[in-house]
DNA sequence: CAATCCGTAACTATTGACATTACAGAAATT
DNA sequence: AATTTCTGTAATGTCAATAGTTACGGATTG
């Protein structure tokens, strides 16, 4: 199982839009905290945009969230930029042999399980709001 | 989120030899159902021999499971082929920036909450057992 | 001893992720 | 309206991970 690393960084773009709302989020400036190019930044902008969580605008980096930070969860950030069909999760063996019995159903025998895998992260990852990693964060910096 | 398909080749391979036991299961014939090179399958029974579920010997293709298949979950299986650390699963941005607030923090804020997700996989896909997939498949031959 | 088959190394091919450059177009400032 | 700033996106290059393939040593069986 592997994520890429482009969910951590929406979730590090929405913490940084959210947590500093009087400050100016360009793409350059949450490059530079995140180690990555801009243009990686503006790629999950866009796709944060088309999620409706985040109001990107031309001109002069207004960027804002456009919902409450407690009505955003983890796992609409990650829909926002991964997908969670499960046969893009979990990549199957193409290929199998039709005439042996395994292989033939192997595939419709798995999907099922493999659905309620993914479920469970939705379920873990919905518990999770914005807010939640705001105030986390804040305690971090005064403890 | 993104599996390799070393995990339902694992299954595959359980699957033939439990499910079919008086037949002999060569890494050739067990490639030929599941539609992958043989030195793939060689690769799996490796690790699933020293995960201490697949007895493989050479010679004569006497490949059987080391315990009753109520005893082997599907957890069982994915750790005998994939790693279950968080940080392997879920690939963070690494050269975040140390003196921003948010890219000194995302990653130990972020962790708890990923490793919360994984144990949610864990639990899931303890509740599968082998035999249960054994029974469905047996299922769908003999509806 | 001979045949069979696992375990593993080495090499290649392919795929996907990320970095980088470039530029069109939208929004705000003047 | 012109200028500046910044997003959106395409095109290209680079690198790592995965899978396919060939090869061979060594273990097991008969």
């Amino acid at each position: 199982m592997r994520v890429s690393t482009q969910f951590p960084i929406a979730v590090h773009i929405m913490l940084m839009v959210a947590g500093f709302p009087e400050q100016k989020m360009t793409s350059e400036v949450v490059a530079e905290s995140a180690g990555v190019n801009p243009v990686i930044i503006r790629n999950v902008f866009s796709k944060l945009n088309n999620a409706g969580l985040l109001d990107t605008k031309s001109g002069r980096g207004k960027t804002a969230i456009m919902r409450p930070a407690d009505e955003i969860t983890l796992w609409d950030i990650y829909t926002a930029v991964e997908s969670d069909e499960t046969d893009e999760v979990f990549k199957l063996h193409q290929n199998t042999s039709e005439t042996c019995v395994v292989g033939s159903n192997i595939h419709a025998l798995l999907l099922p399980h493999l659905t309620d895998a993914v479920n469970a992260v939705k379920a873990e990852f919905s518990k999770v709001t914005l807010q939640c990693l705001i105030d986390e964060l804040y305690k971090k910096i005064n403890p």
